[in-house]
DNA sequence: CGGAATTAGGGTAATTCGGGAC
DNA sequence: TTTGTCCGAATTACCCTAATTC
């Protein structure tokens, strides 16, 4: 956690030096997200930006990168290889219901 | 664990400090919630961390891990297996309001 | 094209988990 | 009965710079 560490800072000030604002609900990454529903999309699924998705679990957004690294969560690049993950999957994991695993 | 020792911080600060300006700029003349800009963001409860919730009752933090096995307080994991609790229901147990009880 | 914010990396410190005992 | 503390191991958070996104 963030409560001691070498920053002086209150206890729900986790990530802020990167995140504007993700007051109770979760902000775009940049401020414009509406990307995905302005144009005519086939077979789309919802994205979640590794932001979005920290905001949710309330975890770092390196956290979830090193589940999409471990394979804990599905992930899909960009072409600049930035990662993005299924909505519908994050929220079954926060809503507690066990996905497929392999083990 | 001597999470006590030194943490310079006020119980009413822990709420909502995850609003945070940006470097040195004006944060507007609240300085507290931010507008939601966007609507297609994805549906997230505030969570709050074990180190949180234990700062909130004065409590060691592996007091709240006891309070979540026993069912007293409702906890969602993280991937990695950590425990995140509801704000909601966390302020409301502060607040004195009673929660469900089984009996 | 330029600019601001986010993300990807890798490293290190802090927190949490789990069990069990006092 | 409840709470705090100790231990080892695992998970997570913060630091930096460069690349990517919009």
């Amino acid at each position: 956690m963030a409560w001691k560490s070498r920053t002086p800072m209150a206890i729900g000030d986790i990530r802020d030096k990167r995140n504007k604002a993700v007051t109770g609900s979760l902000a775009g990454p940049h401020g414009g997200e509406a990307a995905q529903m302005s144009a005519r999309t086939p077979e789309a699924e919802p994205l979640l930006t590794p932001a979005e998705v920290a905001t949710m679990f309330r975890v770092d957004p390196k956290t979830v990168t090193r589940w999409a690294k471990a394979g804990k969560l599905t992930s899909i690049r960009t072409l600049g290889g930035h990662r993005r993950y299924r909505e519908t999957e994050v929220r079954a994991l926060l809503a507690g219901i066990p996905q497929q695993r392999s083990e």
